[in-house]
DNA sequence: TACCAGGTAAAAA
DNA sequence: TTTTTACATGGT
């Protein structure tokens, strides 16, 4: 019987010494200035991510491989070191980590043209080095925005965190977000046991079949404009126009996209420009249009630097 | 205890 | 066509 198939402990064996397995290691350099630091700290003002103490640590799939990658900066504003456990090789390692990280940001031009504005100089001068830091795909990104809708953050978070936990897969200290075919094979009683609506699993369950499938290959969007992504992932159930933008902003990296509508936006951006007072949509276009083509980048590092420089 | 929270699709008018 | 409603959980 024991030739048919490997038993669970032969599997922990494997996984034991694939992690055991001496691990590639590759320097990746970011676009200058970036600090890691500062970058996972912005992201954890939101909610935690997957991180060890000073580096991002998080459990991906890579061609129907897992692996956990471990990125790190010695010291601000230095060169990067990725590894991956087990081995990915050397050119996915640098792509995903580049992915991660953003490295090909540039924010030399955002920090010119806010330099001499009254609220956002001061702001990105106190944050010099902040990027966003991406979630590892984009199939995953599109499941945030749908948990993310109406709820808040915090409810969405623990909704994703018992997902993860339902479908997703331990490797080593992370777990790795579920992969498409785990969520399309998933029935809707064990996804709204997770805390989801029946209709935000319904739209969880077709974006993960038709990712699985092939027949939507969100990846190959990278390469299209803002508007032809926006169009595809309109034609989706479950994405409205601020999924859209959220996504275009968080995961595909569109430094340009706002989200005008979303509240959490509105009312942090209020705290710089209206004394508190949550924004209109359209206000909130104006109070950041000074800052094309960065106006989603400000929003980020208005939003960040509220939830670091100013608690409370 | 309510109410709101980084919306959306579908039902009702 | 436009307006209203149902929906999930967590924090205050």
């Amino acid at each position: 019987m024991a030739m048919t198939g490997m038993t669970a402990c032969h599997r922990a064996l494997r996984m034991k010494r694939q992690l055991d397995m001496p691990c590639q290691r590759v320097t990746v350099r970011a676009r200058e200035p970036f600090d890691l630091q500062l970058s996972l700290a912005g992201a954890d003002s939101f909610f935690p991510i997957q991180r060890s103490a000073k580096a991002l640590e998080m459990a991906i799939d890579v061609d129907g491989t897992s692996a956990v990658i471990t990125i790190r900066q010695l010291r601000a504003h230095s060169s990067i070191h990725a590894t991956a456990t087990p081995d990915i090789g050397r050119l996915l390692l640098r792509r995903t980590t580049k992915w991660l990280v953003s490295s090909d940001l540039d924010l030399g031009p955002f920090y010119r043209l806010v330099s001499g504005h009254p609220v956002m100089g001061p702001v990105a001068s106190s944050l010099k080095g902040l990027k966003p830091l991406r979630p590892a795909t984009l199939f995953e990104m599109a499941v945030i925005a749908i948990t993310e809708q109406q709820l808040s953050l915090a409810a969405a978070f623990h909704i994703r965190g018992r997902l993860v936990r339902r479908f997703g897969k331990p490797i080593g200290p992370q777990w790795r977000f579920p992969l498409p075919d785990e969520l399309a094979r998933a029935s809707l009683r064990a996804l709204t046991s997770c805390g989801l609506s029946r209709r935000k699993a319904e739209y969880i369950r077709e974006l993960a079949a038709r990712v699985g499938d092939g027949s939507l290959d969100l990846d190959a969007l990278t390469r299209q404009s803002d508007s032809q992504i926006r169009e595809q992932l309109l034609a989706l159930r479950g994405f409205g126009d601020w999924s859209v933008k959220y996504i275009l902003s968080r995961g595909f990296g569109r430094p340009d996209v706002l989200p005008s509508e979303d509240v959490g936006l509105r009312r942090v951006i209020g705290h710089y420009v209206a004394r508190g007072r949550t924004l209109s949509p359209s206000q909130m276009d104006r109070a950041l249009a000074a800052f094309k083509p960065f106006r989603g980048l400000a929003a980020y590092y208005l939003a960040v630097h509220w939830r670091l420089r100013c608690p409370k």
